[in-house]
RNA sequence: GCCGGAGUGGCGGAAUUGGCAGACGCGCGGGAUUCAAAAUCCCGUUAUGGCAACAUAGUGUGGGUUCGAGUCCCACCUCCGGCACCA
């Protein structure tokens, strides 16, 4: 069929838009910059992996093009950009299995990827691009982190402060070192001028050079520390939580994945934990993703309560968010690593203990959760003294304890609480009930609240009081105080491998962990042949980073004293350069600063309806809804501390679109079928050859099930417009849909209606008329009001069937369209299906493109329908409808209900006991 | 186990947020056009009964509130996503 030549339309444009520079938006301070209210909508950027995209990639990057489309229609000022996320494990580990250097993949990822982005005709400000493999831009992600290098979180402020102010600070007495290194102000500080600080507090200068330094060190928000990590001897590097599968093998090669204490770099992300909490009733983004992040961060309330250790001077001390069940505590749980295990063990359990222990640490972080069955554990022959009645209970060793949380020490309340029950059942162990749960509910494994029993002068007392209660008498006798704790870590920020930002630091013998000068940056990953890391199957194998054969790149001199010194050889992972991309875009080729504080404030700063500033609309997959946004908010508000940044979150409003997925199709044996060989059938699917039918299901999409669709068939098929209008046609942009391509002729039809209406065919002419058509205009205005609104709140599918609606209603009852109206129906078009949109603009007489033209105006008077027509309800059952005037009395309105033979029937020989009357809708009659 | 989200025709979904359930699209059936087909256009399409007008039932299940419930409340079932011995 000659007439929409999709394919050439679409080149045509995509063209026109690239040479014209359409949609490149200058910064305030550049030429042709435009005073309007601005925009920043952006897409999650890509990792480019070798399989390039999926159709799920070009569903959110459709949605927010439609909304810039549309925005800057609207006379907006709009940021759109687009990059690449390439540094990372995958294409590191194919590079080394197919010997290519991962500067090679990843370019030619990034070619293919982009040349894919592009066939969608999406109006990013490809100006702007960026790849957070160029030394370009990771010089700046080397630059923030020198930034949290060289600070500290400071209490008093609740706020990062230069490294700088700590250590005057310390210097000039202000400050004191406690005895575990931490700093705290010196309290009697003018007070007692001739006898120090505080009991137990140094001096700084009283300290060796190095133990000024550790302190210093251990104040930073990047800082090093031994750690319990994944480590994968295999791929020879440490693994992130989510990059170990649930069977405790790595994500990347399946290769097996231990525990095991490393020194690694961290980031004090903790530090942050109640401003990232705090922080989210300011943003507004899906409740879900916000639980999320608060389920992550996991803040709980409870105590610090110390147990002495019976005839022996330790203490103990255990977390718990039910202190008002103290005296429902009959034993006590170490985790196997607590330090003091070895301390108060008796002779006896010795052995026993010894060998708990060693089995526990030989386990994997997965063996260890996994069984949840059946508990372990081993007393320790120790008894702890319980300070509130002074009961010996005996203290045990248990992996259900874990070190990393609270303080590895609980006390055990089996009465009331699930875990604690099922061990003391395991091991026989004495069962106090301590709470009376409200009716008649059985109090053993009671974790809800109630009123206390068997807890002394306590006795009768509501939980939450009972818990305040018990909380100021522990803290009057110096047995406990109120404490808070985090399920958040701190963020393990190292990688033993080659493809990332190198740290810009050196280690120098003499002076420590020394910062690379800022104007030296950016430190370029060194060009090597061999890249591949040291790869092992002994679990315990030293970690022995790529970058470390690079003799020539490791040996040099300190940037502080002169003196040879190493660089680090860890790389960061992969999250750093996600972590402020959406800050790069804002000025991409500033090399004088990461971005021009102006620039950013423009784009990002708080506004009165918007104190939280950031990013307008921030659109991605749900996958990210807790590492990638706690990460960028985290490294956000460093940078707000620090005054780099004007507003106070990254993203204001985040929008999570649904997964597609497909219909995967399996055999008997439970083969997965490719849809080359399915024969679909109206009874169901058959396979083509055997005959067989197939079982279908619908399911993520993935290499392994053979249910991949890919967008460019697909377009090549129907083009692009079609994909576009497809993907938002399918049903809500945040719900998961299966992927269809039976239904994608569907909307191209659709298109070709479009087509052959205002630029007709070589066999049918168009329906352009001059005589305008009332019952058209009438239902443009209304269209022009309902696609606006919809594109607004992102309900792209309803837009596009109203749209629908009115091609019909052209069709059919009308039979024609004026060139006005055709003009302002493909404005509508535009954001959808802007390659059709432009032609068409052109075939109706435009020389310029219409991406700035202004938005279609409606007007109310025109939508509001005379007359009305109600439904006429007996009893709730629809009757009979009448038609009255849009304005009619209700008493005209029961005056026409009445004269309804079919209603008159129903009342008839009943009596209207209430009436309500729905204006334009309903009316419904009660009757006896 | 805990925390989210969702269940509506053969399928994807719509329903102005408590007011005519099934918009729009797919598929299917029928018709027009054609030598024929593709494409296109028109009509029909929740189920049951009826030639029809129409009647009855109907939004996962059971109960409730209301003149009126897909929408609100209570209990349960199923599916999807996340977390998981967090003391």
């Amino acid at each position: 069929m000659a007439g929409y030549d999709f394919a050439a339309i679409e080149k045509k444009w995509q063209q026109y838009w690239s040479d014209n520079e359409t949609f490149r938006q200058p910064n305030p301070g550049e030429p042709n910059f435009a005073d309007r209210p601005r925009m920043y909508v952006l897409d999650m950027f890509p990792y480019p992996s070798g399989a390039g995209l999926h159709v799920g990639h070009p569903e959110g990057y459709t949605a927010t093009d439609i909304m810039v489309r549309y925005r800057r229609m609207k006379g907006f000022n709009v940021l759109h950009p687009m990059g690449y996320d390439a540094f990372g494990l995958p294409a590191e580990q194919y590079a080394v299995e197919h010997g290519v250097h991962p500067r090679e993949t990843t370019e030619r990822n990034i070619a293919n990827i982009e040349r894919q982005i592009k066939m969608f005709g999406f109006s990013y400000d490809w100006s702007r691009r960026i790849a957070t493999t160029d030394p370009d831009y990771y010089r700046w992600t080397q630059w923030i982190f020198l930034q949290l290098f060289n600070s500290w979180y400071d209490p008093q402020a609740n706020a990062a402060r230069p490294i700088s102010e700590l250590i005057s600070r310390l210097e000039s007495g202000q400050s004191v070192v406690g005895i575990g290194g931490e700093v705290q102000f010196n309290t009697s500080d003018g007070l007692t001028p001739y006898f120090g600080g505080p009991i137990g507090t140094i001096k700084f200068h009283e300290l060796s050079p190095e133990h000024r330094r550790e302190i210093i060190d251990s104040h930073r928000l990047a800082y090093m520390a031994e750690v319990p990590v994944n480590w994968c001897p295999k791929l020879g590097t440490v693994l992130a939580n989510e990059e170990v599968t649930n069977e405790g093998r790595s994500e990347r090669g399946n290769w097996p994945v231990y525990r095991r204490a490393l020194k690694q770099w961290m980031l004090r992300i903790t530090s942050y934990a109640d401003r990232l909490l705090d922080d989210l009733q300011m943003l507004d983004w899906p409740e879900s993703i916000k639980i999320m992040q608060r389920n992550w961060i996991g803040r709980s309330e409870g105590a610090d309560v110390d147990f002495c250790i019976a005839g022996s001077p330790e203490i103990i001390t255990v977390y718990t968010t039910r202190p008002d069940t103290l005296f429902g505590a009959t034993y006590m749980v170490l985790a196997p690593e607590h330090p003091l295990v070895e301390e108060i063990t008796s002779d006896a359990q010795r052995d026993a203990v010894r060998e708990y222990v060693r089995q526990s640490a030989g386990k994997s972080e997965l063996e260890r959760t996994a069984e949840t069955k059946e508990k372990t554990g081993v007393f320790t022959g120790a008894y702890a003294v319980n300070p509130v009645n002074d009961e010996r209970i005996p203290v045990w060793i248990a992996d259900y304890v874990m070190m990393g949380y609270g303080t590895g020490a609980i006390m055990a309340v089996p009465a009331h609480d699930t875990r604690d029950l099922e061990f003391a059942e395991q091991f026989d162990l004495p069962i106090i009930q301590v709470v009376q749960p409200p009716g008649g509910t059985d109090f053993r494994g009671y974790v809800g609240d109630g009123v206390a029993v068997n807890s002394g002068q306590f006795d009768g007392l509501e939980t939450a009081e009972f818990k305040k209660k018990i909380t100021a008498w522990l803290e009057q006798r110096g047995l406990g105080k109120a404490a808070v704790n985090y399920k958040l870590r701190d963020w393990l920020f190292s990688r033993q491998r080659y493809w990332g930002e190198p740290f810009p630091l050196v280690h120098c013998e003499k002076c420590g962990v020394v910062p690379l000068p800022e104007d030296s940056l950016p430190l370029e990953l060194p060009e090597m042949e061999d890249f591949t890391p040291a790869s092992s199957d002994d679990p315990s194998a030293p970690p022995s980073p790529p970058l470390g054969k690079m003799a020539g790149w490791v040996e040099t001199t300190c940037p502080a004293c002169g003196a040879p010194a190493q660089r680090e050889l860890n790389t960061m992972p992969q999250w750093a350069g996600s972590c402020w991309y959406y800050l790069r875009f804002l000025d991409a080729k500033n090399d004088k600063a990461f971005v021009d504080p102006e620039i950013e404030k423009y784009w990002m700063g708080p506004r009165e309806d918007a104190p939280a500033g950031g990013v307008d609309l921030y659109v991605g997959g749900a996958e990210h809804a807790v590492l990638h946004l706690l990460y960028a908010r985290f490294w956000h508000k460093v940078l707000f501390d620090l005054g780099y940044v004007s507003s106070p979150e990254p993203f204001r409003k985040l929008f999570n679109q649904g997964m597609i997925r497909s219909f995967a199709y399996r055999d008997s044996r439970g083969m997965n079928v490719a849809y080359d060989e399915v024969d679909l059938r109206e009874d169901g699917a058959y396979h083509r050859q055997t005959g067989e039918k197939l079982a279908e299901s619908v399911e993520k999409m993935s290499k392994s099930l053979k249910n991949v669709v890919n967008p460019d068939e697909v377009i090549g098929q129907y083009g692009a417009d079609t994909f576009r209008l497809y993907e938002m046609f399918m049903g809500p942009l945040d719900a998961s849909k299966p992927w269809n391509t039976r239904d994608v002729p569907g909307v191209y039809r659709f298109l070709n209606r479009v087509w052959r209406m205002i630029a007709g065919t070589e066999d049918a002419s168009s329906l352009l008329g001059e005589t305008q058509c009332d019952t058209v205009e009438r239902a443009l205005h209304k269209l022009t009001k309902k696609v606006g609104k919809d594109i607004e709140a992102m309900k792209f599918n309803t837009a596009i069937a109203a749209m629908m609606e009115f091609v019909n209603l052209v069709y059919g009852k009308a039979g024609r369209i004026s060139p006005d109206q055709a003009e302002r129906f493909v404005l509508l078009l535009a954001p959808l299906a802007p390659h059709m949109a432009e032609e068409l603009w052109q075939k109706l007489g435009h020389e310029e493109t219409l991406a700035y033209e202004s938005w279609p105006v409606y007007d109310d008077n025109m939508i509001a329908a005379e007359e009305a027509t109600l439904a006429v309800q007996v009893n709730g059952k629809v009757r009979g409808r009448v038609t009255v005037s849009a304005d009619a009395s209700e008493d005209a309105i029961m005056e026409a209900v009445l004269a309804e033979a079919k209603v008159a029937s129903a009342l008839a020989g009943k009596q209207i006991v209430k009436q309500i009357i729905v204006p334009g809708r309903i009316v419904n009659l009660v009757v006896k």
